[in-house]
Formats: C-alpha cells, structure tokens, sequence
DNA sequence: ACAAAATGATACTATCATGGTATCATATGT
DNA sequence: ACATATGATACCATGATAGTATCATTTTGT
C-alpha cells in the first residue's frame, strides 16, 4: 500500500483545519473525522513535531496549520508516516542486495518508484482540497 | 513493497530452471539459490499448481520450466504471491471507501497504479534472463 | 518386495510493521 | 486551584509475510 492509514487521517487532519483555519482541538477532529482519539493524537504530535501544525495547549488550545495548504506535500507526509516512498528494495535475506547496481529488475522497479515519487510529490494539500473529490 | 520475498524466490528458481533446462529438484534449487528448503518447497508447489512447472515424483524426479519464458510474466506471478497489483486500497476502519468513485487522492493512486502494473505486466522471464542483470 | 528419493498437501510457528492504547508530565486560561 | 488542552513516551494488538514441520503419495532402483 501507498498510502498508509496514518498518512491518510493526517490528510483528513489537514485538510479539516485547512478548510475551518481556526484553532481546533484533537477532540474536534476525532469526533469530525472519526478516526480514534488517541492515534489522532499521536498524529497531531507528529504533524506539530516537523513543523505542520502549530499548536497551542490549555482550555480553548489546539492546532493550526503552520503552512500553506500548496506547500505541503504528500510526500512530506508519507516521509513523516511511512519513510521514504520506496518499492525497490530487493532484501535477499535480510541484507541489501549487492546486484543492485546491475539488476535488470531492480531498474524496472526503480522506474516505478520513481514515477510514483513523482506523481506523489505534485500533490499537494491544496489540490486535495480543491480536487473535487470527498477525501474525508 | 512491490516484489515480496516469495515473488522474487520464485523468480530466481523459474530463472535458473530456464537456464539448465533439465529436470531439477527443488534440493539442488536450494542448494544453488541459497533460500530455505520449505519454504522453496512451498514456492515450487505454488507454481506447480498455477501450470508455471512441471513436476515428477520420485528418485531423479523434480521441476521443469511449462511454459516459455516469454510467456512467463512478472504480474502472473504476483499475482500467485501477493494477490492482485495494488496500491490503492483507500480503507477506512476496514472497510472499502465509499468515496473512491470522486475522491481525487484515489484516483492519483490508480494513476500510479496502472502505470506500476502496465510496467510488471511488460517483464518476462525471458527478459528478466536476457536483461544483462544479475537477478539471483 | 522394499527402501530411498522425490513431490503433494496442509497445518503450524515466528517475525515484523502497522494500527491503536494508555499514562503521566507540562502548559494555559478562568 | 482546577479543568482543559497538548507533549512525550511506552506499551499492546493485529495481520501479513516469512519460514517450518509433518505426513501422505508417487516413482525409481536393487
Ligand atoms: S477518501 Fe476513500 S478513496 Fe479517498
Ligand atoms: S537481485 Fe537484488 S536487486 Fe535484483
């Protein structure tokens, strides 16, 4: 799979703060987005931890977009949730496969990561928004 | 992942039957291939039953290649492996997303998709032994 | 006939990534 | 002070993949 669950409930995260741009409690989106509170919590955390989201604590507190919807990407969030897109790595028991360099296959996988990388990295929460689409 | 470990096992197997081309049993595959007897085992039964090779029981028995290594394609595998090429399975607590029909990240997804599967389905074995690689 | 060598079938276990939970500490507004 | 929010972090659950084990069946050679 591309696109992981958490990577997908910080879409609909962002996406829901994009679109009310007013601070809003993980409460709020879990009871919006129903996605469970504690794992949406740990989402946010990690959205607010590389610089997504501000945030702020106490009563009233919560989270803001720290960016502007067109800047961020989903592959930034895939890096965030996921690691790095990767569909090529040949792990011949366990380790790195030495004929990398050489590999028929791996060239040909190689060319899909990349057209995927690419596809991925053009898309960005604006888009999302504005995609005529039900995300969410 | 797009290639598991299984996918690519049996890749290596079906390439070394094509290059002997004689009666080989799964004994000298794992010898040769350095993977698990069982679990080489497991793979040649796969491909026997999917008619991919030819097996006979018995003392000097074992597999032979059923079909040309051209007809031998990278998806047909995959699919005996790890089921049908997908990238898109947007789930939402497990079920299947109502929205898939409009939704904008779904059908960038399916994008990336066809253009990973149009890619599979062009390898075949023969390429794959042909294509100045080192696979295995 | 018999033993050995091979595959067929199938059930089981192990490992690991992902998804999800729980707890306590810290900050903030009233 | 206290309630309400997030920060940090450790823990648990589930499922897919990787790998193992066992027994039945077929074939060959002596
Ligand atoms: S919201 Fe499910 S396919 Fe996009
Ligand atoms: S054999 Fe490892 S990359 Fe192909």
């Amino acid at each position: 799979m591309l696109i992981a669950r958490s990577t997908d409930y910080a879409v609909r995260a962002l996406k829901y703060l994009a679109e009310k741009n007013q601070e809003t409690s993980a409460a709020e989106l879990t009871r919006e987005l129903k996605i469970p509170w504690p794992f949406m919590r740990k989402i946010m955390q990690s959205l607010g931890k590389h610089g997504l989201v501000a945030s702020r604590k106490g009563p009233g507190g919560g989270f803001l977009l720290a960016k502007a919807p067109e800047k961020i990407k989903l592959t930034g969030l895939v890096n965030i949730f996921q690691g790095p897109v990767c569909l090529n790595e040949c792990i011949f028991k366990k380790k790195i496969c030495p004929n990398r360099k050489t590999c028929y296959l791996s060239k040909k996988l190689g060319e899909i990561e990349e057209h995927a990388f690419l596809v991925l990295d053009r898309i960005t929460l604006k888009e999302i928004i504005e995609g005529g689409h039900n995300h969410g």
